[in-house]
RNA sequence: GCCCCCAUCGUCCAGCGGCCUAGGACGCCUGCCUUUCACGCAGGUAACACGGGUUCGAAUCCCGUUGGGGGUGCCA
């Protein structure tokens, strides 16, 4: 509020301010994270400010809950924002005041063309958008009247831009459009010229979507007399397999889901970060000080980026390695599916399956033999361990429930134990412990044998390999 | 159609006129390590879209072609 009065009052900061400006008509994905996150790092390392405004204006689409999920998200990725939060609605009145102005310096009119009658009277295909039919018919405002931006008629405006140097557009090109719907309410491109001038924006940093509203966004600035920001950036879109702009309904891209799938933010925050930009010292993971104090919006790619997540998976198993024992179960206990009481075994066995897990929910099938009755049986792991080795798995289970029954208990005591029946019966030890691990945890691939079966306890692996040797056909 | 933008391995990025025989990462493939898997380690695969210039010299600069993306609402 503040930063808003003092500019209100022409006090111009000199203090770099950047915003991100979503619009709560959906979830937040990760086209706008990785604008949000291009804004954050820039005004981070230059010492700017990050604003955040909901742009809310579309009262039918956007909602509350909407707006909720997308702080949420970008909370989670620790993206914080400075100051107050803005919300566009509550500008309303301003915006239509701005209009309003430009009507009575002559720069706006009232149209009551609709749509319809607009393509109706277009004969050259070559033109687009509105024709300036009601230009000079003096027309009252009325229920059915739009207020349309009297634009130039010849000239060129240009901006530089960061990532892709001087933008030029013919304003012949450039059509009459709408302020003021016919319901009376101010359309996106006054709103965001007008809130980002209030706000005292200085660097506009968004999705190159925006590329050709930018000289309708100029020219609303000069007629209102607001000044232009100092900075435009349009980062190149996030693109699917098929390179086209990312959807958020025809690609699953909530930053929400990624979430629920089981990454870390610190592996989303820093791949995005990759999407569009690369260090000079091709180091891609690193802490994210790292990357506020290289990165630089200047050098930002300016060709459309593919979102890889096999990349991102593998970022994630790598931040997931690095976390601490301590930070490793908090983080993916809320994917487990275990009762108390297997808490502690899986505490113990926390390090083994930090290094083998890519996504969170990937711990639960590695550890779910603790907690059932009867492994889950994989029917691959069977057939080739139990039904075509059959001998082998018979006399290994066979030798080993003996040897089993006198042994101490723990890992060490095991791993000998079974190294020494292996070799009685002629099978190194990767043969050996195969029949074992499938019939105490169903799988052929899991966690380190031993250490398994240390928490799992005595009983209830001499209970599995029994019923296993039952089970043989 | 018109307007704007873009173009290095399959993908992401490095390269800003000579260090390029084009580097790193993901993926994929080999091998090693090994109690399975995973990790780790050692290798391999694979790109400057095309055509003209400029220059002693071009992936790097310019022009064109082709290809791709974005925009083209009384959505944001």
């Amino acid at each position: 509020m503040d930063h808003r009065r003092a500019d209100t009052l022409g006090t111009v900061s000199a203090t770099p301010r950047f915003r991100f400006a979503p619009s709560p008509t959906g979830y937040l994905h990760v086209g706008n994270a990785r604008a949000a996150l291009f804004n954050w790092l820039e005004a981070r390392r230059i010492g700017g400010e990050f604003l955040l405004r909901i742009e809310d204006t579309d009262r039918e689409r956007s909602s509350s809950d909407l707006t909720e999920n997308i702080l949420e998200s970008m909370r989670w990725l620790g993206l914080d924002w400075d100051g107050d939060i803005v919300h566009q609605a509550e500008h309303l009145d301003a915006h239509v005041d701005g209009a309003r102005s430009l009507l009575a310096a002559g720069q706006a009119y009232w149209c009551d063309c609709t749509p319809e009658d607009v393509d109706g009277r277009r004969t050259d295909k070559s033109a687009s958008g509105y024709d300036g039919h009601c230009r000079d018919r003096d027309i009252a405002e009325g229920p059915t009247t739009a207020l349309r931006f009297r634009a130039p008629d010849e000239g060129t405006i240009s901006f530089d831009d960061l990532i892709r140097g001087d933008v030029t557009f013919d304003v012949a090109t450039i059509e009459d459009f709408v302020l003021l719907r016919s319901s009376g309410l101010p359309v996106f491109l006054l709103s965001n010229a007008m809130d980002d001038a209030s706000m005292g924006i200085t660097h506009v940093v968004r999705g190159e979507d925006h590329v050709n509203g930018t000289p309708k966004y100029l020219l609303l600035r000069d007629a209102l007399d607001l000044g232009r920001p100092d900075v435009f950036a349009h980062l190149p879109m996030l693109v699917n397999e098929s390179r086209k702009k990312l959807s958020k309904r025809r690609d699953s891209v909530a930053v929400g889901d990624f979430r629920e799938r089981g990454y870390l933010p610190q592996a989303m925050r820093n791949y995005l970060a990759l999407l569009g930009w690369g260090p000079k010292d091709d180091v891609e993971i690193r802490p994210i000080a790292e990357i506020i104090e290289r990165f630089r919006l200047e050098d930002v790619n300016p060709a459309p980026a593919f979102f890889d997540e096999k990349k991102l998976e593998h970022f994630n198993a790598e931040y997931v390695r690095a976390l601490s024992t301590d930070e490793f179960i908090d983080a993916v206990t809320p994917f487990l599916d275990q009762p108390a009481a297997t808490l502690e075994p899986i505490r113990q066995m926390a390090p083994a399956l930090q290094q083998r897990v890519r996504l969170l929910p990937d711990a639960e099938p590695m550890v779910d033999f603790l907690h059932l009755d009867q492994p889950v049986r994989d029917d691959a792991s069977w057939e080739k361990v139990m039904v075509k080795n059959v001998d082998t798995a018979r006399q290994m289970l066979a030798a080993a429930l003996e040897a089993f029954g006198e042994v101490d208990w723990d890992h060490e005591a095991l791993h000998a134990c079974l190294l020494a029946v292996g070799e009685a019966n002629g099978l190194k030890l990767g043969k050996a412990q195969a029949p074992i691990r499938v019939a105490v945890t169903g799988r052929t691939v899991g966690p380190p044998l031993f250490e398994s079966l240390e928490v799992l306890g005595r009983d209830a692996t001499l209970g599995r390999m029994r019923a296993a040797l039952d089970a043989l056909p």
